[in-house]
DNA sequence: AATGAATGAGTTTTCATTCAT
DNA sequence: TATGAATGAAAACTCATTCAT
């Protein structure tokens, strides 16, 4: 619960809130990046950001609440940088390999955020096991990807496929690609990124 | 560390002991399934083997112990059934194919070791965030595939691929299409499977 | 490892903090004195001092922490009473005297202290059986009476003896009126002391 | 509780038996003096006797009953020895010459006995701390000391001293000494035993 | 005569959370 | 706005003991 000691009238700051809260969150994604969600306590969390336990508790209603929070800040932060890139382009080719190419760049400039969101995701539950984000995350991706595969479909640009299969396939294959990036920093992402372009062009058209 | 109760000679009896402890390694693997691996206490996975929670210290050293035998226990067993697969084509899209399909297959027939072995091997670290498994798992897989793919180039059956990225790609595909039948079990993963070779032998051949 | 909720910098109450460590450490003596070394869990050490027994891991990093303490103030503590004593004194044989009777008069009136260090200091090791104190201690006795015996020898106030073996009896010979009073607290402890004095006192004259 | 499994009637073969119980004193002696009474777990002393857990509940009738034969076997044991040696000697200060030296000689040629015994006297208590030997140990070596003194004082032989405290004394420096030498077996046992006898023997004539 | 298997009680330690200040 | 202090629940693990064979 979060902390009555809270305000609740006009006296909150909102700058210093969002400051802290972005630092918290910020904290949490590098701390979950570098020991994975089991081991990412809220004292670890803390102690990366350098400040008390109890001012996440202060900030966050609990540990459900700061994770959640993470996952939406980079869902919505990819999204932006996504969605630009998406208008640039008019056929669903053209989409697809822009939406290869900015995820990947995306990833590529947060490396902490990509290993994060995912670990936070399938990790974080209720005590009895049951999932805390299921649907929200990967599902948004794939509908995305699905619905770019729809257009091509209908506009005639892409053989017969199964969108959602394709779908699944791209967005696992950037997961797989950023992986091998992140074990093995030497590994040249530009050229992954490419090489995927191709891969995924040859797959889907005619 | 393993009880000290634990017999040190070789004389304990290995019918009952085999059992217990596949019994015990079969219970982690559905309770990791079930709840995650984070929430996988010895604790739950005793209550769902309906056993004692000692007795998991008398069979195995420790925590650690029993997650790197289950791994090898997926692994191994995983891996018998792929290669037989494998040994069935000559040539290396052929071995793609049935890379491809023999690995649907199994985790289709083992959906809970699926879910669990990534689980387990993202999540299982040291406490300071160490992983404990890291190259010895999906390294192999990668390094199966990046050796079809090479033997693909080197008999001029394949496009100029990167061979690596490609057999990354392959890898997590695979775990994405698993993936979404996992999430939903009404995914025809048969048709999945169709969808992937086909995938694959067109972004691969020449 | 000390609770992560530990505050990490320096801005921590010194007052209440000290308060609850001097509480802490003396609960650990108390209890060792009464139900010793091996029988002295955190749980009891916890029940003793009326905290919840998590109160001990916030405040100290682990057993191991709580016992260098527990000793490192007992010595520190008995040290300051001694040497006052011991400046009172110029010569060797003096200086002897004051030793014997200081230190008894110290544990007469810290009889839990008393019992404590010494099985602190022989019964704590690490999991492999490794003292975790062993030189620290009962050498430094030993050093100092040593000293005391060198500097007499040096100004012939003794006769012609071991230097080291007479410091070993004197130390160890003071355990032991401590314990035959500790077991049976009849015993005229202050009697005892004279009978040390003189008893030394002969056995180093020339 | 002993094991329901054992014979009661004529099969038990006394020689076995015997030897058994034996061998698992000499582990149990061998393993308090390395690691101590707190870390000697019945585990570890089944381990250095290189026999199986239960052998111990087979011969013993617990934790207490092998300790109590342990502490009673040494007692006895060392007692035979030093009988032998007061037995040569008339007088009361021959008598504690021969004390002094037969003691030595007895814990030099069995260290981890004179080590184990009273790290077991000392730290071998019920769960609610009351001690398990308490008066019957040291006190006996105390009572002898005692005894002797007195008959020096009624001979004239000594000065007017306390029997109890000189004997606790003596009892004392000689653990202190073994203690010496123990912690550093360069110590030169065979001198300091000379030394000792000088000692006590200035400390008590008239 | 011996022992592998099993277990419940108890060990230290970590954790998310609450509360008073 | 922030945080030190406290705590109960649960984690992994160890231990002496019991029991069936």
């Amino acid at each position: 619960m979060q902390s009555d000691g809270r305000p609740i009238g006009l006296k909150r700051n909102p700058i210093i809130e969002e400051a802290r809260r972005r630092q918290i969150i910020d904290a949490a994604i590098e701390t979950v990046a570098a020991v994975g969600y089991a081991q990412a306590s809220l004292s670890r969390i803390a102690q990366h950001a350098r400040i008390s336990k109890s001012v996440i508790s202060y900030h966050f209603a609990g540990k459900d609440d700061l994770l959640e929070q993470v996952v939406t800040q980079i869902y919505d932060d990819s999204w932006k940088f996504i969605e630009a890139a998406l208008e640039t382009e008019d056929t669903a080719s053209g989409k697809l390999r822009a939406y290869i190419r900015s995820n990947l760049d995306y990833l590529h400039a947060h490396r902490s955020r990509a290993l994060a969101v995912g670990d936070i995701v399938r990790g974080h539950r209720a005590p009895d096991g049951t999932p805390r984000f299921a649907a929200t995350t990967d599902e948004s991706v794939v509908d995305l990807l699905t619905a770019i595969l729809r257009q091509g479909l209908a506009d005639g640009e892409f053989r017969d496929l199964d969108p959602q299969v394709v779908a699944v396939t791209v967005g696992q294959a950037l997961i797989g690609v950023l992986g091998l990036w992140v074990m093995n920093p030497a590994v040249d992402l530009a050229a992954c990124t490419t090489e995927l372009i191709t891969l995924f062009d040859r797959a889907t058209r005619k």
